[in-house]
DNA sequence: AAAAAAC
């Protein structure tokens, strides 16, 4: 089934044409005709199943039909980056529609909120925003619902993990009670539902499989402590065909040591996490996504709805406390036609929250134990955990004296480690990828870039190698998507081609 | 024993 089956405005399909979306993933089939049809929605599915495009084509088929003339959509979100995100997804698809969009957050050192404010006095058809800045806006009467038509509550379950219940209710309050609601949930557990019924008339549901990884995705499990994993971790990117990686750690004060490691190493590695200024996130996601640099170091804050284009490899530098959690930090790979590959490091405190992610999954997970013939020391008991009343006597390393010892700090884990030829990884034919195939809209090639595996990249094994730049649409960042229709609203586009803009290099 | 989100 394609978007053209829909019957879409003409403008919308152009729009979903020019982002190259063609066939139209379960989640979308359903969704798409009952938003037209103007029923208030519960909808749970897992992330990675284009869940996002689900809502936001017929709400701009609906907006392009009826003259946006003022905000009619409000999308509420979690995170930072997803807002920003959406946001340009919304540039990407409306570009032929006359609607208008503005992301709304938190950080940025108080430019973000001029221009924000700036823009909320032009309006915007559509309101992408995380619920504290938004409420700063409409304490002070930046923002106009009285017209608004279409509410949707991304990623609700995490809005609600996140303690956003009241100030989602408080919103809600000031917005027009004649409008289409719009839920959207990973999950659906008995809180969720209370209050999608405060929020909801007469929802109909839809359900997708969830909390299933998609299969594509390789899974490994690599019991370590601490102080192993980074010698792992290299001896990992040694042996695989990583070509860009997400690392996360579930705690924010990891995330700068582990970004140093790596620097020192010799990888190129940058962090994000809250405890970064927003403006310095927001330039490492850029870069990363435009492929500058292989290895981003983040806290849960990307886990979910974050789309990276190729990404190859996900390590989990320990277990997430939330099964769920894991399902969208490994959902970052093996995204759209890819495959990837899931590394988990698991030390003994991590066991029990393996065992809520094998119950989740229903499956039983194999733990790699190879420290040992690595060198750095036997692997952690994987009856790490069990009953808490008998640690100490059970997970303990008996000894601990001769090989539970930290490595030198001279002694490099790569000497230990078999060495691939970087060469070969080169060679290896990339997953296909929906974006690559179609080259630049302009025709022009876009921005040489590094080319390789990670492993190369840091021993600079590998020359660079010019590949073409997808245009519109990707998702690998603004530098490709269309300008902002906030600035030339009702044109038509005239200089689609022109040059993607200077990116800022991303310098340790 | 966490993270995220407004100033």
């Amino acid at each position: 089934m394609t978007f053209h089956d829909f019957n879409l405005h003409d403008d919308v399909l152009t729009g979903v044409d020019a982002m190259n979306y063609q066939q139209a993933t379960p989640i979308q089939q359903m969704a798409i005709p009952k938003i037209i049809e103007g029923k208030d929605l519960i909808a749970c599915a897992q992330t990675g199943t284009g869940k996002t495009a689900a809502y936001l084509i017929p709400l701009l088929d609906k907006i392009s039909h009826a003259g946006h003339q003022h905000t009619s959509t409000l999308i509420l979100v979690p995170t930072r980056e997803l807002a920003k995100q959406i946001d340009e997804q919304v540039e990407g698809f409306a570009y032929f529609v006359s609607a208008t969009s503005i992301a709304l957050y938190g950080g940025g050192k108080g430019e973000n909120w001029d221009q924000q404010r700036n823009a909320l006095t032009t309006g915007a058809d559509i309101i992408i925003a995380t619920p504290g800045r938004l409420m700063a806006h409409m304490q002070l009467g930046y923002v106009k619902f009285d017209q608004l038509n279409y509410l949707v509550l991304d990623e609700a379950d995490k809005m609600l993990d996140m303690g956003f219940s009241d100030d989602i209710l408080k919103i809600v309050r000031e917005l027009p009670k004649n409008r289409q609601t719009l839920m959207f949930s990973a999950t659906m557990p008995g809180k969720i539902r209370e209050f999608a019924k405060k929020l909801l008339t007469n929802p109909d549901e839809i359900t997708l499989a969830v909390s299933k990884p998609a299969e594509k995705i390789d899974q490994q499990f690599y019991l370590a402590k601490d102080h192993q994993k980074l010698p792992l971790l290299m001896h990992l990117i040694q042996q695989a065909n990583a070509q860009s990686m997400v690392l996360f750690t579930s705690r924010k004060s990891e995330v700068n040591p582990i970004v140093r490691a790596l620097t020192k190493l010799g990888y190129e590695a940058h962090g994000i996490s809250s405890d970064i200024e927003q403006d310095e996130r927001e330039k490492v996601l850029r870069g990363f996504k435009n492929k500058q640099f292989p290895i981003l170091v983040a806290t849960d804050v990307l886990s979910r709805g974050i789309d990276i284009d190729s990404l190859s490899h996900v390590v989990n530098y320990d277990v997430p406390r939330d099964a769920e959690d894991y399902v969208h930090r490994i959902g970052r790979t093996a995204r759209a036609e890819n495959t990837g590959t899931a590394i988990t490091f698991v030390n003994e405190m991590d066991m029990q929250r393996v065992r809520k992610i094998e119950r989740l999954l229903d499956k039983k997970l194999e733990k790699r134990a190879i420290t040992e013939e690595l060198g750095l020391g036997p692997a952690p008991s994987e009856n790490g955990g069990e009953r808490p009343g008998e640690r100490g006597r059970n997970d303990r390393p008996k000894s601990g004296k001769r090989n539970d010892r930290r490595p030198e700090r001279n002694e490099s884990p790569r000497s230990e480690a078999p060495r691939p030829e970087a060469q070969a990884n080169a060679d290896t034919p990339r997953p296909k990828n929906r974006n690559r195939k179609r080259g630049g809209r302009d025709g022009k090639p876009g921005t040489p870039r590094p080319e390789g595996t990670v492993a190369a990249q840091a021993s600079g094994a590998v020359e660079g190698e010019v590949v073409a730049n997808p245009a519109v649409g990707t998702t690998e960042g603004e530098a490709k998507k269309p300008r902002r229709r906030n600035r030339n609203r009702g044109r038509k586009p005239s200089t689609q081609g022109e040059g993607a803009p200077v990116q800022p290099s991303i310098e340790a």
